[in-house]
DNA sequence: TTAAATTCCTGTAAGC
DNA sequence: TGCTTACAGGAATTTA
């Protein structure tokens, strides 16, 4: 599923051939998947616009027009945002055809439809709640561990569910969070609160290794993940602990115990996450 | 305020 | 073989 890595592969893929290009229209095959505003008012609002720029802010796609406001694609688990050509077939469970004025077209596919797409400022989207107010962004330069271990110190859930939840920090889900808690050493079911500041330094060095790495794969396709091209990653074939329970630890060779925490597979070594 | 549970959705795979 | 069922999970919403 897409997290970071993953959108951040499709942003730098689509950015040098999306910026100046003008959206000459758009075509809705499944109307609800636009959350924001209605969507005949979305169609007006991206029709004639040139992209200026595109941009990502934690598992969010930020394709900023001419207008002002931005084109906003979240992918949900399955969604995927293609750059194909005019004449390429429409595959099944295309809800979103965006019209370029170089003949191409850049499609939003989600078998699963728990993506969606948005228009509007970041603050208008933010006021009509329709985009949470997200936490840092993990692999900026300027987040630092003592910024983690001050939001881990003040939660009481487990530790995984705070590195999923967006307003803590932006861009993690269930693969990197598994990942990175398996790097760090540290068990997913752990309280928060009770990490102590070296190791919090520990898991902030661990979610941007992770996520560097990833993203220097292209992300991980364990499932429909696909990026602009319609190619698959390669950091699935990487993965420490994700996916891998009952196999060995590739640490201490132990199986790899499977719970479920925060309604999500969690997937870690009893001998080496304490 | 926070945390946990529920809901949305379809493709895939396991089980009978 | 064909049907049923469980499972995958991001995040909004609901409940505690």
């Amino acid at each position: 599923m897409p997290e970071l890595p993953e959108v951040e592969t499709i942003v730098a893929d689509l950015r040098p051939h999306l910026v100046g290009r003008t959206i000459v229209r758009c075509e809705l095959s499944f109307p609800t998947i636009v959350r924001h505003p209605e969507p005949e008012e979305f169609i007006d609002a991206v029709a004639g616009m040139q992209i200026e720029s595109v941009g990502r802010r934690g598992k969010y796609i930020l394709i900023r027009l001419s207008s002002d406001v931005a084109l906003v694609v979240h992918l949900g688990m399955t969604g995927q945002l293609r750059l194909l050509d005019e004449v390429a077939p429409l595959e099944k469970h295309t809800h979103a055809v965006f019209f370029l004025d170089d003949g191409r077209q850049l499609r939003y596919r989600d078998p699963r439809r728990f993506g969606r797409l948005l228009v509007g400022s970041e603050e208008a989207l933010l006021i009509a709640k329709k985009m949470p107010r997200l936490g840092p962004e993990p692999i900026d330069a300027s987040w630092e561990a003592e910024q983690l271990y001050r939001e881990l110190r003040r939660r009481r859930a487990p530790l995984k569910a705070v590195l999923l939840d967006q307003r803590a920090i932006a861009g993690v889900g269930n693969i990197y969070a598994d990942e990175s808690l398996h790097r760090a050493g540290l068990r997913p079911t752990r309280v928060a609160s009770t990490v102590s500041r070296k190791s919090a330094r520990r898991l902030h060095e661990s979610l941007r290794e992770s996520l560097q790495v990833a993203i220097a794969n292209r992300g991980s396709s364990v499932d429909t993940y696909r990026d602009a091209w319609g190619e698959v990653g390669a950091q699935q074939e990487k993965l420490l602990v994700y996916g891998r329970a009952g196999e060995p630890c590739f640490t201490c060779g132990r199986p790899l115990t499977s719970v479920r925490i925060a309604g999500r597979t969690t997937v870690y070594c009893r001998r080496c996450q304490h």
